[in-house]
DNA sequence: CCAATTGTTCAATAACTTTTGAACTAAGGA
DNA sequence: TCCTTAGTTCAAAAGTTATTGAACAATTGG
């Protein structure tokens, strides 16, 4: 079971920059820059919008190309596509994403204190 | 008589990324950027899109922090805010340009990619 | 099997954006 | 002054995107 993307050469400028001018999804894309490597689900973002909202954030960003979904179990581990993103735009990813570290004005995910588990 | 336009330190990421996530208005900036150093007034883009379309479109591009928009007589002479978007988004523009330049599907001002055989 | 967890889909609605045409203002030239 | 050129504003229509809740599917653990 996998879940349509994009290949890199089908990612659209216009598309992109249309999905990333929204500070939700901005918001996603910082925090996914944040935890590179590190393939994370798509509760992690709850605090951001409700479940149903998130599902479709998300799909934006993987039909987009800015995103990778993978499914794994009940999960689905999304991750940044930076370097794909960064071939077919170069420069671009990096400085939407240097921008937005620098913008207060986006939502946090998590809040400003590490999650720890009980 | 001016127009409103943000201060550098007003313009917004998500507003930016959102505004420039448009074809029309891509190619407007595109168009600006080929032409940088010389003022250009609306008119110049009357191939994209009719008379009150491109007023809107513009705009949003004034108004977002992208262009600026100088009244001299009944024109209105536009140029891209491209230092000041570099100062505040470094990187951001000229990537979006570099990409915008190599963008087949985008429209073309005053057609430039139609090339009409002999 | 049963229940919980994870996330999707669907339909409705709310909110916004784009496009249009007609009417308008403001400047400049004959 | 009258006419043209350049561009705006307004209101309506059309189109698109975002948000919601209820119902659904698939997997995993007890």
């Amino acid at each position: 079971m996998t879940l349509p993307h994009p290949n890199t050469d089908q990612i659209s400028l216009p598309i992109v920059l249309g999905v990333l001018g929204d500070p939700t999804r901005l918001a996603i894309v910082r925090y996914l820059a944040s935890k590179e490597g590190v393939p994370l689900n798509c509760s992690q973002f709850l605090d951001l919008a409700s479940k149903t909202n998130l599902s479709y954030h998300l799909a934006k960003l993987r039909e987009a190309g800015v995103t990778r979904a993978e499914v794994v179990g009940t999960n689905r581990m999304i991750t940044l596509r930076r370097a794909d993103l960064d071939a077919r735009f170069p420069g671009l990813i990096d400085s939407v994403i240097a921008a937005a570290v620098d913008d207060p004005a986006l939502p946090a995910v998590g809040g400003h204190d590490l999650e720890m588990p009980a």
